[in-house]
DNA sequence: CATGAATGAGGTTTCATTCAT
DNA sequence: AATGAATGAAACCTCATTCAT
C-alpha cells in the first residue's frame, strides 16, 4: 500500500467516524461501528489514530480551521454605505452557509455532539463563537463608523444576536431537504432585519 | 417513611441528578454519582426511578412543560400597536429570562445535554422549540395585521431569528456572574433590535 | 452479606490471587483467572480490589510488613559472648524460615514475581533487603566490639554474604518436600559458616 | 546483503533486544520498541526471529553457555593446601565477576527477567545453578579429602551457600558505578570468609 | 424502603504475528 | 530481505441493574 492508499484510508476514516458521530453521538459510536461500516478490522483503526477522541478532536479542528479560514479572509472595513453594507453580508452569510450545506455533519459535530468531547475542544468551539462574535462587532463598530449604522446600538449584544439568527438560519437549512432555495430566503431575511433593525 | 417522606427523596434524587447531568454530561454521570452526594444507597435509586434514563427524561420534561406554560399564558393579540407590543415584547423576554436563570441548569440540559437522551424526548424538545418560534410567528402575524409591523416581513424567518437571538442571549447570561443586571442590557437590545428591524 | 463475609471474602481473593501470581507471574495470571478459581463473576473482583496491581501491591507489602517485623523484634545486642552469638543466630534464623515455610508463596513472590511489578513497589522490596543488611551488619559490629568477632572483617560485605547465604537457604527450603528437617540442617550449617568464618 | 551483513543484523537484533529486556522487562518490552531503536521495520525481525519468546531465550542459552563453559575449564583437583586453595578461589571469583562486569545486563536477565520465559528455560537456568553448586562442591570435598578444610562440614549445604554469596556479590556489583574497585574488596572478603569458615 | 454485594454485557485498547508487495 | 498495513485474539475495566437480606 503506497502513501496515496495510507492518505485514502485515513481519510475514510475519518469521513466514516464524521458521519456516525452526527448520526449518533460520540459514546455511542463504537469503534467497531466505525470499520464495520468500513468493511475493515478495529485493529487497523489504531494504526491511523490513538483512540476514538483522536478521530473526534480532529474532525473538530478540521472544523474550527475551516470557519476561522472565513472570518479572516474578509475585512470589516470595506464597507462605506448601507448598501455596500447589505452586500458584504449577503456575500459573508452566503459563504458560510455554504460551508455548512456542503458537509451536512458539520452543524451537528460542532454545535451538540462536542458538547461531550473533552473540555478543551469545548473551550476551542467557545472561542471560535466569540472569535465570530468579535468579528461581528468589528463589522457594526465600522457602521456606526461610517455612520450608515446607529450611534446607538448595542453593538457587543447585537453581535452575539446576530450570531443567534445565524446559527438558528444553519440549523433550519440543516434541516431542509431543499437547502439552496431555502437559503437565499434566509439571506434576505437576515440581512433586511439587521438593516433596518440597526441602520 | 411516610408519602412526604418519600416525596421528599424523590426529588432529592431529581435535583441532584440534575446538578450533576448539568455539571458533567448525562453518561459522565453514574448513578453512584448522584447516590453518593445524597448520601444513600445506589440501591435505593431504583426504589425512586426505573433507570438512569428515566430520571433524565422526568428531569426534561418538567423543563418542557415549565416553558410551555409561558407561551400558552400569554396571548398574542393583546398589542394595537408598536409601543404596546414592545411593553409585551419585554414582558415576555423578562419572564422567560427569569426561568432560566432561576434554575441555572435549565439552559444546559436543554440545550445541550439533551443530546443524548433518546430519540423520543429529543422530538419533544423540537417540537418546543416549534411552538416558540410558532407563537413568536403569531405574534408578528399580529403585528402586521394591526400594520405596527411591515407587511413585507418574512414572517416564519423571522420568528426563528428572533428564538435564535433570545437562545444567544440566554447563554449570555447564564455565563455571567450578575445576570439581572445583563438581563436589563439584553432586553432593551433585543426589544430595539427586533422593533426597529421589523416596523 | 455481613462485614464478616465481606472481609473473607476480600481475603479469598488475596489468597487466590496470591497462589496464582506465585505459580503463574503476574501478566500470565488474569483477572478470570483469579475468580473462575474462586467461582465469583470477574466484576466482583472489582468490588474489592481497583484494579490487578492492587491486589499484587497487597500481598507483597503485607510480606513486607511481616518481615519488618522480624528485624524490628530483635535486639543485635543481647549477645556478650560467641555462644550467645550462635544462640541468637540460631533464634533468629529459625524465626525467618518459619515464616517463608507457613507460606510457600512468599519466597516467590518477593524474590521474583515482584520484579514485573510497579517501580515502587520495587523500590520496597530493595529497602527490606537493605534493612536485612544493616540489620545484620548491626550484629557483627557489635560482636567486633564485644571481641568475639575478629575486627578484621569487612562488617558491611559479610552482612550482604550472609543475606545472600540465607536467601539460598530459603530456596533450598521451598524446593524440599520436608522442609522441617532441612531446616535444622540449614540452621546449624549456616551458624558453623558464620561463626568459624568470622570469629 | 550478504551473509556477513544477515549475521551482523541478526547479532544487532540480539544486543537491542537484550538491552530493552533488561531495562524494562520481557513483556513490557515490545517487537516494535527493539526494531525502533534499530530503524528497522518489525516486519524484518521476523525474517530473523520466529517471534519474540525465540530471541529471548536465544539470549538466555548464551549467557547459560558462556557460565558453564567457566565451570568446565577449571579443575578442583588442583590445590593441595590452603593457600593454593585461596588462589583457586580468588581466580574462579575474578573470572566470574569479569564476565558479568563485562555485559551488564546479564545479571538481571538470568535473574530476574528469565522468570516470565518458558518452564523449559527456567528448568535450564536450575540446572546451571545446580551445576555451579556441584562443582563447589567438588572443590569442598577435594579440599576436605586433602585435609586443608574441616572434614565436619556440610559440603552440600556449603556450598549453596557460596552461590548465595556470590550472587550477593554480583548484585552488589551491578549496583555499583565502579565495579572493579569493589570487586577486589569482594574477591578478599569472600576468600576470607569461605577460607576461615571452613577450614 | 434501604442496603450493597454480585453480576456480566459491553467497550477500549494493545501488540504479536502474517503476508502481499 | 525489507516493509508496514492489516488482523484479531485477548485482556482490562466500568457501571447499570438486580436481588437477597
Amino acid at each position: 500500500m503506497g502513501k496515496k492508499e495510507t492518505a485514502a484510508r485515513r481519510l475514510a476514516i475519518i469521513h466514516t467516524a464524521r458521519d456516525l458521530f452526527a448520526e449518533k453521538d460520540y459514546y455511542k459510536t463504537k469503534i467497531s461501528d466505525i470499520t464495520n461500516r468500513l468493511g475493515i478490522s478495529h485493529g487497523t483503526f489504531y494504526n491511523y489514530f490513538n483512540n476514538k477522541s483522536d478521530v473526534f478532536t480532529h474532525i473538530i479542528k478540521g472544523y474550527i480551521k475551516r470557519l476561522e479560514e472565513i472570518f479572516l479572509k474578509d475585512n470589516p472595513r470595506l464597507s462605506n454605505n448601507a448598501i455596500e453594507f447589505r452586500n458584504q453580508l449577503v456575500r459573508l452569510t452566503n459563504e458560510l452557509f455554504d460551508v455548512f450545506i456542503e458537509d451536512q455533519n458539520m452543524y451537528d459535530l460542532l454545535f451538540f455532539r462536542a458538547e461531550v468531547a473533552g473540555l478543551e475542544i469545548k473551550k476551542e468551539i467557545k472561542k471560535l463563537f466569540k472569535t465570530a462574535e468579535l468579528f461581528i462587532e468589528k463589522y457594526l463598530a465600522h457602521g456606526v463608523n461610517k455612520k450608515f449604522l446607529k450611534s446607538s446600538i448595542d453593538a457587543s449584544l447585537n453581535a452575539k444576536a446576530i450570531r443567534g439568527m445565524t446559527t438558528v438560519a444553519l440549523e433550519d437549512l440543516m434541516e431542509n431537504d431543499a437547502p439552496l432555495q431555502l437559503k437565499e430566503r434566509w439571506i434576505i431575511s437576515l440581512s433586511n432585519f439587521i438593516i433596518d433593525g440597526l441602520s
